[in-house]
DNA sequence: GATGAATGAGCATTCATTCAT
DNA sequence: GATGAATGAATGCTCATTCAT
């Protein structure tokens, strides 16, 4: 909301893929610019119709409230995230720690990168905190990380597997999610992500073959 | 995501040490309470006042304004956390790891019990984030943290210790954080901690000799 | 004032005899419905067009606004309330007075079985009072009790004859329509049915002879 | 809102006694204004307080919202009735059925000088309509009724008074109403105060010696 | 110093109506 | 003719903060 460090942001230039109609779209691209740039205290629906050249009436057409709108900008994050834990996880030309370890340092990157949006989005999540949906986000991405325990950790107990899977994507995601928070420098970023990568991989080394 | 909850967050009956004014103290007791109870959404100066038998008036004799009762409150939070971490990381008695894994317990399980408060005092987080104030508390903490790294690896170059004492302290603060609003099982938290505990000291143990 | 509900208002058959086109007979209906089930408060153009699976472009077509709906559904209420008096009054072949009771008890029945939808357009009220038509529609109802005041006084003055109508139209639409927003029970109704009855009976025979 | 005619109303001189504040009785008496000159449709927090030269914030230190305003009025409607009959019923020097036709011409009066407003506020009944002291003050009137039914009517059965007082309560506040919603002139309203007056006596008198 | 009444900007949401396609 | 997306004024209500007493 002021001081924080803003640096690659703009205007999250994020797909958009094909959106049924653009006015979701440019609603969507500016309820972003106003989470940036107002906070999440000053996201008002007025605004973000203002922003996006509509007026407020059709905003309500497509969302049937504010916090719809946030949840969808959080739901896109968490597809993306799940994208990117997908791609990262399951890439099997890598050693498996490696992947982890690219998938933490990937995270965090981008949460940096997208640091002001993602801290704005994270105060408004009083606004939709516990919809079912937000829930299911979460599990999909949990789900990208067992798929992962399964590969890695072949040998290890199931319920071992679970919460490994469970435990990762906490610690990560919370930490992410401070490290928007803090005005951290990209190589501070990057050595909190070589760090926690080497000690999930030290983690699941332990794991590996209790039984 | 979820699971139980905390069993009550018992009124929080924090010592409220010396406070200049037992005025002071009402406010701050009264706040917690609407916190917990009503959440940051409904946490109004004029409730805050009742509940603490003041008016309004004298509530911003003491306080400038909102985000002051939030920050105070933010402010006792980590100076409990400073002394808990002092008090177990400096335990001379007991050998250090199982210090350091026994501050992350005893820090998920505050954090736990009083989740209802926490999590309500976390959303409250845009209204008195950045200030310098903050940031002087979490570096005690953090100095805190350090001094245990000092004592624990001695050898490690002293940039090494510095940063594991701020990673130490940003994975447990923002995991904690996240604990606190998942509404997880007593034993789930443990066991969070446990495993989080663990990976701390892999880590630690990796670095503890480089040079 | 309160005692029971009727008994579900039936979708209100009424004939809808043959009204120009049957995309006027799918909006009235609808809006019955509307008014019967989501009350005036909630009586929207919108609502009305979708169930009667309309544009609301097209309910524009054929009503220039939202009060004309709702008139075109008073004046049918008239209209009906017009036949029924005229059946009734001017049944030759029943004895005067009981035609008179007759009448007030069939008026107050049919108040009773619609009373949801009738409620809701009377509470709709102040959108449409005070139209021309609406006094036509009145007058027409009076002029039917005034045949009947006729046959029935032939000896009394005109003038009393003329008010003699107007009361009793004015007593029984008033009553009528504070009956469907008590929500009595049948009974209840049809007892006050037959005492406004023996009162207006009561209130003729006393100027029957009046010169 | 339009049309109607507006005699005596002016700016209800109502005593608006020994109010505990000058800002309730402020609010009140620019609620009839407003409602009296803008009608149900208009009647918005808004401008009953700026009419009532206070600023919104303060309307809603003492109404909760905006039904409670027209709560306040209608009640205070009620009892200015319930006084009226009380006072009209229950003086012993008339003979009783002069009394009973007095207070129906008295009421109808009050009503008829007062219609601008008592359309307004009847017009606002949905907003308020079923609230539980609506049905006290409506039973408190119906009472002051009985109490005049036991006098009048000491040998007929206990229900046949009750019912003949709901009876009475309800015909001559619907028919009230209803007069109030029609512009007439002072002599129809009187006539039709007469008459069902008269009715009233005539029904009475067949219900005196029952049993 | 203490009080709490008063302020009024601010916000989410609805809905009658229009008009480009 | 039919459609339904778009408009934006209007509304009820909240709450941080001030200031006269």
């Amino acid at each position: 909301m002021k001081t924080q460090k803003p640096p690659v942001i703009s205007v999250r230039k994020r797909p958009l893929q094909a959106r049924s109609t653009q006015l979701v779209a440019d609603i969507l691209e500016a309820a972003v610019r106003v989470l940036a740039s107002d906070g999440a205290r000053h996201f008002t629906t007025a605004r973000v119709a203002e922003k996006a050249g509509v007026s407020v009436g059709s905003l309500y057409q497509y969302f049937p409230n504010k916090e719809a709108i946030l949840f969808r900008l959080q739901a896109d994050e968490w597809q993306e995230t799940r994208e990117l834990l997908e791609r990262i996880l399951a890439d099997s030309t890598r050693p498996q720690f490696e992947r982890l370890r690219g998938a933490v340092q990937a995270f965090f990157l981008t949460e940096w990168q997208e640091s002001e949006f993602r801290v704005a989005l994270d105060d408004a999540t009083p606004l939709y905190r516990d919809t079912p949906e937000a829930h299911e986000n979460w599990k999909a991405c949990t789900r990208c990380v067992l798929v992962f325990m399964n590969e890695a950790l072949p040998q290890a107990p199931v319920e071992d597997r679970a919460f490994a899977a469970d435990m990762v994507m906490t610690v990560m995601s919370a930490v992410g999610e401070r490290i928007s928070e803090q005005a951290r420098s990209e190589s501070e970023v990057k050595a909190m992500a070589v760090a926690i990568g080497e000690m999930f991989c030290a983690y699941l080394e332990g794991i590996k073959y209790r039984r």
